[in-house]
DNA sequence: TCTGAAGCTTCCAATCATGGTAAGGTCAAG
DNA sequence: CTTGACCTTACCATGATTGGAAGCTTCAGA
């Protein structure tokens, strides 16, 4: 039987494991407003719906590239107003990925770094190190 | 004059301003343990000499490589353990050079799937834009 | 009907490095 | 002596996620 357009409900254990958000984090994403208040049973049990499902994948996977609460904010109002020019959203994800890049740099010039230190330290039993000189440099 | 041999004594901006390090976090280092507590003046300001200095230099770098208080605490162990195996520091630095490789890939994933999505998005004034639809896919 | 799993709330905690504020004491130079 | 720069402590905040605990209610299945 095609239940498509049943309106299935689930409750927050639901829909964390369809949407890969533990329920501790999607209530935490209600109280902090970037997710609106959950329906609630007769029992206050929160109810989710597909519609509700879809927000909180597209949650998931704006997090799972990295960006932040607050961009997702931005990006689940851009996502929701029709009319917004991708222009924006374009502009939103540059800037990100602006900072993703620097990220990657500086991790990539620790690792250079530290890498070189590596290099040098035959790591063996006996005490002088050229990673703790290294260190200890002027 | 050759003054090598004089107990310099710095104060708290001195020994900030020569270490680069944060006088707020030299405080913060020292309630965590990470540094001894630093002799006194009658007045109750910190004092530092050289070899503190050195000592702060060191964190410095250990920090600007990306290694955790923890990690910085071992190392610091290690450098004032004059008998101390190369091999444990080789030890140490190899396991955070993997931590920051795997840092390194994840972020690159992250750039990767949205420089996609970016690539896709015209970002024009209309409303279709793809990487919104990447974002809301199953 | 009983029981265990899952839900609810609230609070507190930790990570990690850092920033800020506030309210005070001290020091050096003008 | 006053002023400004510097020091002191203590507390709170960030960012995202997660953990736990306590204490209680509800639901589903045997």
């Amino acid at each position: 039987m095609d239940m498509k357009t049943a309106a299935k409900h689930y409750t927050i254990g639901d829909a964390s494991m369809e949407s890969g958000i533990s329920a501790k984090m999607i209530r935490h994403y209600e109280q902090v407003g970037l997710l609106k208040e959950a329906a609630r049973t007769e029992a206050g049990y929160r109810l989710y719906n597909d519609r509700d499902l879809h927000v909180l994948r597209f949650i998931r996977h704006s997090r799972d590239l990295g960006f932040s609460i607050k961009q997702i904010e931005e990006l689940l109002g851009l996502w929701q107003d029709k009319a917004r020019p991708s222009r924006e959203v374009k502009k939103l994800a540059q800037s990100h990925l602006t900072a993703l890049d620097s990220k990657i740099r500086e991790l990539n010039a620790m690792k250079a770094e530290l890498e070189r230190l590596v290099h040098c330290c035959k790591g063996d039993s006996r005490p002088d190190c050229p990673i703790l000189e290294g260190l200890a440099a002027e």
